[in-house]
DNA sequence: CCTTGAACTGACAATACTGTAAGTAAATAT
DNA sequence: ATATTTACTTACAGTATTGTCAGTTCAAGG
């Protein structure tokens, strides 16, 4: 005795998805995966919820992404892709780097790292997994680096003044992505404001930041003391 | 046909743990249990592992913290009254504000959230409940924050110069406290050098943010415009 | 038309984890 | 010395979750 069907004979059940397109529901997976990546932490990154989400069977999502872990690799694969597009995009534009306040640059690596969700994706991968190396980072740190160098060079040959180094620089982008990335997670625990008004200083901060950082750069250069270069002494 | 004690009569089992004093135990807990989370993150953090490591049957931490939760509260409780501690310690020593390049104060925050463990357990709590509010966190701000202006106000008063307004402080502690949150988790993976040598590369990177914040505070101070303080206008 | 492949599903297997129950042994109180 | 509390254990219940399997419907290609 096979287990019976219980109902085998009931051509096009009405409550089956309408067949989509791979490309479409796989899309409408890592959406609601998102959502709840974003709005719930890691514990709420449940096949059976997902499913439930889109409105299909949790065998489907096995299916499309073959494991659990393959889902998390594919949300990552697609959020870092999409944030190194846009700083691509907006490095190449020609503005966001030395505009005014730091610009348009930080706002959009804010805005990603925020309402985008992508600070607590990548805070949740980085907590699953300490060793794991998320190459995509570097990558595009070290582009931007590059890029505000040559743009910092070529202001410098039209107005004056000394370029800072590319060590200075470097620090200088590591600490606006350090800063960008710990708001998104942490900032609202650290205001001194009342709950409507965070999101305002948020902002705020965010604004100072980049005026900060853009004077920096420009002009008060503080050069580090020359000691334990790269061994240490003791 | 009760089920049977398999070996009801053994006095004295040599595998029994000898009796502790429940602060021991629960130490002994607490510690397993914060070297699971700085080594494998959240999923890591399971009653039998932990049980494991201590020496213990995984019941007897239901015993002292009740459930996984109150486990979990403990935690957080015992490192943030520990930064706590140390902070306070620091700022009362009179030392650590405005010595050479923002000093023991950043060192210490930036030791508690790398070795201690402080980031990872901070960030897996507001992962996993984005809403919930960790109040200890705006506490010691604030705290270091009032600290810092009465210090930079003696300053003034001695040598000259214009003190910054609170806010102007209150931006920098907190743009150092996310530089040390996020440089702790994911500052390895901004480093543009090679691995062995991104623990020299983060350090000399905390150097160089305190010499910033140091300079920023004693004088280029970059006032924000005063466009909308409050209210959004679009 | 028929076959092949792929999207999709319900039912089930396997596993793993938290929490409970009941009992033992050591310390403390009476 | 006896009673009580408490640190600690084994065995088990309950449940939730990922993954497998066999099968169904739909579309495309021969």
């Amino acid at each position: 005795m096979a287990h019976t069907p219980r109902k085998a004979s009931t051509p096009s059940d009405p409550r089956r998805r309408p067949r989509q397109s791979a490309e479409q529901t796989q899309a409408e997976i890592l959406d609601a995966a998102g959502r709840r990546l974003a709005e719930g932490g890691p514990d709420a990154l449940r096949l059976q919820d997902i499913a439930r989400d889109v409105g299909i069977s949790h065998p489907t999502i096995l299916h499309h992404f073959g494991s659990r872990e393959g889902l998390m690799e594919a949300l990552e694969k697609r959020a870092t892709s999409a944030l190194t597009e846009e700083v691509g995009r907006l490095l190449l534009s020609g503005r966001g780097v030395h505009d005014e306040a730091g610009g348009p640059l930080l706002e959009s690596v804010g805005r990603a790292m925020n309402e985008g969700g992508l600070a607590r994706l990548v805070a949740w991968w980085v907590l699953r997994d300490p060793s794991a190396d998320h190459e995509e980072a570097g990558k595009i740190t070290a582009r931007v680096v590059e890029l505000i160098r040559l743009r910092l060079e070529e202001e410098q040959e039209t107005l004056g003044g000394s370029a800072p180094s590319r060590e200075e620089i470097a620090f200088t982008v590591r600490l606006a992505v350090l800063a960008m990335f710990g708001d998104a997670l942490i900032g609202s625990q650290l205001a001194q404001v009342a709950a409507p008004q965070k999101d305002a200083e948020s902002k705020r901060f965010r604004a100072w930041l980049g005026q900060l950082l853009a004077a920096h750069l420009r002009g008060a250069v503080t050069p580090l003391p020359e000691e334990n270069t790269g061994r240490q002494s003791d």
